[in-house]
DNA sequence: TATGTGGTAGAAAGCGCTTTCAATCCTAAT
DNA sequence: ATTAGGATTGAAAGCGCTTTCTACCACATA
């Protein structure tokens, strides 16, 4: 507060204010938790001291002695895809209100590497959320025997009995393809997601079921990025489809991008969908037919789930999230000409 | 490993480990460490327990006897907005590199919730990168008294001898505005960034000083986000300007969007331009003329300055990087019709 | 046999904080 | 004036780990 400026290496302890301010350190720690009865001068002297030390308690104590470290870990497979950074905003909003702090690690999308992320931040956390983690079952199962309380985002293994909360994945993409079939749609592709996603597997089997209904497909695994999306398309039209039903928003855009330089016009020419609702979506040309996964709330919803299973320890899987279709220009009538 | 499976709550220690292998908390201390000399049977069988007990050490607990956390924080204005992500892909990558965990923080682009970011970490963590911050000069001056070594990236104060790696914003936007030059625009309208951005008063300054070159220019404040873009086209249009400077690509992407509304075609009508290049710049329709601001390299060289001054204590400042223009299709001849 | 030496292991002292438990103080009632 | 009892405070233990320092052992040298 005044000139007389700490150097960052003079360290200053509890120690030093309890000395400065003639108290014991329990003084001072009751002081600063707030919490208890301490004598109204007393009080006023340590805060005082305290803030003229620039005192700030080791957080590493503190964890030490209460046992906690009142921090959080989240693993996405991908920083990069605009999906993730919502729902974390969504997570740290909680988060915070909590007073937790939040650890983000990115795996890249490789299983390996999630799980040597899982046991490093193990032990630097109280809990863990994985969003679309990719690590095989086995791996997934033994989540729940690890050292904190996990909690799962879009991912479901039947039989493996962690928290988890989840969009309604097989019902959003039903609806899209209800869309499709519609608007005249018999016959398209599907571009699959990243490997090990619960995400894709549940969106084909969406696409899937509704051959009963008539829609013919054909499905291409692709990837979760524009890239993909802007690689793969030459094959996903070789079946010559009237619309093309992507992963997600990326790999649309990386479709859509395509199909412009070989001159095929969406709608008109070729329809196109995504899957999450980015924020983009309806800032391009076209716009994007997609769905909706609600990001923040299910950030917001993963953080609460988590939080219980931390407080009471008990294991609750949240209701399923519902995703919205959306419809705008990227979808049309199916060409017949084609 | 086996059938013995060990409770969660069952908190076992170096004590547990150390009594079950029959030697000293301090030999296992050193065979978990890898470091010092222990006999070859010993660390086998230490090893062997530890795998049994399925131990992992507090963090905490080495914390506080090794007076670091080998963790660094990251604070960025919005993490939605798809260039941050990228950044703190660059510094996750080289501090994974050193062992390093990496907290994020979202200040929502906010003053005074930076502020209180950085006094909430510095204790959690062994150094502090602020990409972007917003703060003002005085808080910013202070900085370099916190406790912990910090970083800054794309802000210079005048005085401050902060760390800091700055993209040249400068050259990147006088070279935006010679390009326009060169394309025939004289009036240009500039959707200036949010306030406390320094790099938006460099990008103003080199527009301003493009007047003398023949760039008249009107600037109007805006933000950093698609709607703010979008919200503020209006207001950017009144001046009759044959092209729009935007402070970013999301402002850039809300104004083209405004514009097709409007009917008003890019570039044909009206030139755009954006700066950071996302990847959605490549991706889009138009395609983005941009500054390529590298997103990956700072973070890289950031983490480099911040582990620098973590060693050594130096407080080293980076060369400036260099960014790039890209001429995409959202830039055309000024219509002289206007 | 006596002495020195390098290599290892354990005891114990912290790291900075929280929290229990016992001691002390003050106030008010007898 | 005395004392019970509530309100505060401080001493000290302990959180789980690292690391110094001492002790020990086996072997080699004189």
């Amino acid at each position: 507060m005044n000139a007389k400026a700490v150097k960052r290496d003079a360290k200053v302890t509890i120690h030093t204010v309890a000395n400065q301010a003639n108290v014991s350190i329990a003084t001072v720690s009751r002081v600063l938790s707030g919490s208890s009865t301490v004598r109204k001068d007393l009080a006023i002297r340590v805060i005082a001291v305290a803030a003229e030390l620039n005192y700030v308690p080791s957080a590493s104590a503190q964890n030490l002695a209460i046992g906690k470290t009142l921090t959080v870990g989240v693993i996405v497979p991908d920083l990069s895809n605009p999906y993730f950074p919502r729902v974390i905003k969504g997570i740290e909003k909680k988060a915070k209100e909590s007073n937790y702090t939040t650890i983000i690690a990115d795996s890249e999308g490789d299983a390996t590497s999630e799980l040597s992320i899982v046991n490093k931040l193990s032990s630097k956390v109280d809990g863990l959320i994985l969003i679309s983690p990719r690590m095989n079952m086995m791996d997934f199962k033994n989540l729940e025997n690890s050292k904190v309380p996990v909690v799962v985002l879009n991912r479901i293994d039947s039989g493996v009995g962690i928290s988890n909360v989840c969009v309604d994945n097989f019902s959003a993409m039903s609806e899209l393809c209800g869309l499709l079939l519609t608007l005249g749609h018999k016959k398209v592709s599907y571009l699959n997601g990243p490997e090990g996603s619960w995400q894709r597997e549940e969106r084909k089997k969406a696409i899937l079921n509704s051959e009963k209904y008539g829609l013919e497909s054909v499905i291409i695994d692709a990837g979760g990025t524009i890239q993909s999306g802007y690689e793969n398309f030459e094959s996903a039209i070789e079946s010559k489809p009237t619309a093309i039903i992507c992963f997600n928003d990326l790999v649309a855009y990386g479709v859509i991008t395509r199909a412009k330089e070989l001159g095929i016009r969406i709608p008109q020419d070729l329809s196109v969908t995504g899957f999450d609702d980015i924020e983009f979506a309806q800032y391009t040309s076209p716009t994007l037919t997609t769905i909706q996964s609600p990001q923040g709330p299910l950030g917001n919803i993963g953080w609460e789930t988590l939080f219980d299973k931390m407080q009471r320890g008990i294991s609750v899987t949240a209701p399923t999230i519902k995703a919205t279709m959306i419809v705008r220009e990227s979808t049309g009538p199916a060409n017949s000409q084609e």
